[in-house]
DNA sequence: CTGTTAGCGCGTTCAA
DNA sequence: TTGAACGCGCTAACAG
């Protein structure tokens, strides 16, 4: 007597299609395979034995024996923040579109539950996969060699990894944030703030300091802080490190940083927010302090959505082309499985300064 | 010469680690499937020498044979739209925390898609789904009886099914629309606007259509639509549907037809909004008709943000348990999976109607 | 406690 | 063109 094991009620395989429609297993795997050559005559029988059984093909069983999945793997930060939630649904509609599932991963910017992800789709064999890697450089891009040495195709979207010589889909993180801050520099600012920068345990004694901080974590925030700086030198403005906040990316804490800074004696009368969760923060802030946008303080952040543009005034804000930046990522990495060659190179998507209402010049021009 | 079909490069399999450590498989596949009994001392040999060799278990070998993927099925209609973003993060949390992966696949709202997502689902041989169906009910829903048949368990969540005898995680869609129109009532609004109402060719001339096309559309739209009524009737007041927009639905349109029940001879003074477009719309079209909430016009959607926290004035908002929704899903279809009783019962989250400054009494009160 | 052996369902040679 | 037989990597009986 047969075990069950591993077959599940109401599930026909290819052998009962085969003794139902009366032909050999290999003729229903052919037909139900779509591969070989089959009389039409057997085929007709078999098609409709399977129908009439309601017969599934075990992707598992054809995974197994084929060695490709058609599955790719994604990891991302958190698929609830709706940058990475617009990110996943390009490569769900590219992937599918190339007829390939998709795993998604949450790794909430662990590095642990990273290696711990790319493990999970290492040993589901899926046929490559796509990280927003919190990885740096260094040591800590173990896990994605060993993927690339496991014969796993890797594309990185988002945050590259400079270190590490892959496919990489991103936007020019620095380049939209010196453009954003040389927006606010043109309305004649000159002190401004900076929310947020790399988690440090105190506030950085000097430039170097911060950048170092900067480099030691997430791509996208130092390439923003870059940018800031950029901007901040080609106009001889000197850096002040009171402008920047650092340490825990909370809402709250922005909506504290931001406090302060308005406070200062010398206090800013622009923002510049690397993040979403940054702009509601200072937001926040403002409306506590009294004081209003643009007329008080300016302001320019990181992802536009619906919201900023129907905020009273409309927020100027920098776009990213998130769909797109999920979707061709997609496409490299399938590119790639499908044996194209291996050119490794990272490619730049355009982001765009959508400008609105929320810049003016400061409240007292500077003497 | 054995073919390497199937076997990529850098891939030790349990035969391979057993003939490195002296052992037979079997004793092997006990140490790194950790059951039953192994000595110590082989199991430490069988440990090095799968760590020596970069051992890792191929899952999808161990489902054949198991049966059992330890991976759960998402379909939903948008992972790009920040609430199912939010629903599916908490899936992925709590399937994760049950040692279970998640894979996701989006239907834009598609029934057609749905049921291939299904089919691919039951492909994979996935311990269960969760589906946020847009089957109302009738022939609709053969693809996830299908499921079911095929021994599948499934969950519903979001949107319930009433036809189907199934467990669903959802909010009470229609309490929570009736306690926020009746707030606006109490503020002393009679002329409420809908927006948005099931997609229509021509607006209804009777509520009885329009019930009748919500009773064929999504079942969070038709419950929030019922809600409506039921405070409209509470308080007597008539229903008119000029003042329920139908058709597409889309942000733009939303701004269309707001401006349409605001030039209305005997214009709205309030809005209901069912989604975060159409509240976004909406202000679009308030704004440029120069009417201001709440002084013009009171305002209340579903789907609370940080960015409705600080719009100025602040809407009030209805908040929904998005990543509860998730995990609770999550933890019903696992508990389904591990043999559970099968309750089949419905699980109603409680949403919450977080008010603040986007309602006032109408501007000139009614007589 | 250990090793041998038989499947899981499918793709794929090879002989007929 | 067709069907029998083998292998993919693993788990689980069974025998020792």
């Amino acid at each position: 007597m047969p075990t069950d094991r591993g077959q599940a009620a109401g599930r026909p395989t290819i052998s009962e299609v085969a003794a139902e429609a009366g032909v050999g297993r290999a003729t229903a795997a052919r037909t139900l395979g779509n591969y070989g050559h089959v009389s039409p005559e057997l085929r007709k029988r078999v098609l409709a034995a399977a129908d009439k059984l309601g017969y599934r093909a075990n992707a598992l069983a054809r995974s197994m024996s084929t060695g490709v999945s058609h599955t790719i793997g994604v990891i991302v930060a958190d698929i609830g923040n709706p940058f990475f939630a617009g990110v996943v649904r390009g490569i769900c509609d590219a992937s599918r579109a190339g007829g390939f599932d998709t795993i998604v991963l949450s790794t909430y910017e662990d590095l642990d539950e990273e290696i711990a992800a790319t493990n999970v789709l290492i040993d589901k064999r899926v046929d490559g996969m796509i990280i927003a890697s919190a990885a740096v450089g260094g040591r800590d891009v173990g896990h994605i060699k060993e993927a690339l040495n496991r014969g796993v195709p890797v594309v990185l979207v988002d945050r590259a990894v400079p270190s590490l010589d892959l496919d990489a889909v991103v936007i020019d993180n620095r380049d939209a944030a010196r453009e954003a801050v040389e927006r606010l520099i043109a309305a004649g600012h000159r002190r401004i703030g900076f929310v947020w920068g790399p988690p440090m345990d105190r506030p950085p004694a000097t430039r170097r300091e911060l950048l170092e901080a900067a480099s030691r974590n997430l791509w996208t925030d130092g390439e923003r802080l870059r940018g800031y700086l950029d901007a901040l030198d080609d106009a001889r403005i000197p850096f002040d490190p009171d402008l920047v906040m650092v340490g825990r990316k909370l809402e709250e804490r922005v909506t504290e940083e931001v406090a302060r800074m308005v406070a200062l004696p010398d206090r800013i009368t622009a923002l510049f927010c690397t993040e979403t969760d940054a702009v509601t923060g200072a937001l926040r802030a403002l409306r506590a302090a009294g004081l209003a946008y643009p007329r008080d303080v300016a302001l320019i952040g990181f992802d536009d959505s619906a919201w900023a543009a129907v905020m009273d005034p409309p927020l100027t804000m920098i776009e990213q082309p998130v769909h797109d930046l999920g979707a061709k990522a997609a496409q490299v990495l399938l590119d790639g499985i499908r044996g194209g060659e291996p050119v490794r190179e990272t490619h730049t998507l355009r982001s765009r300064l959508v400008e609105r209402a929320s810049v003016a010049p400061p409240p007292s021009p500077p003497a």
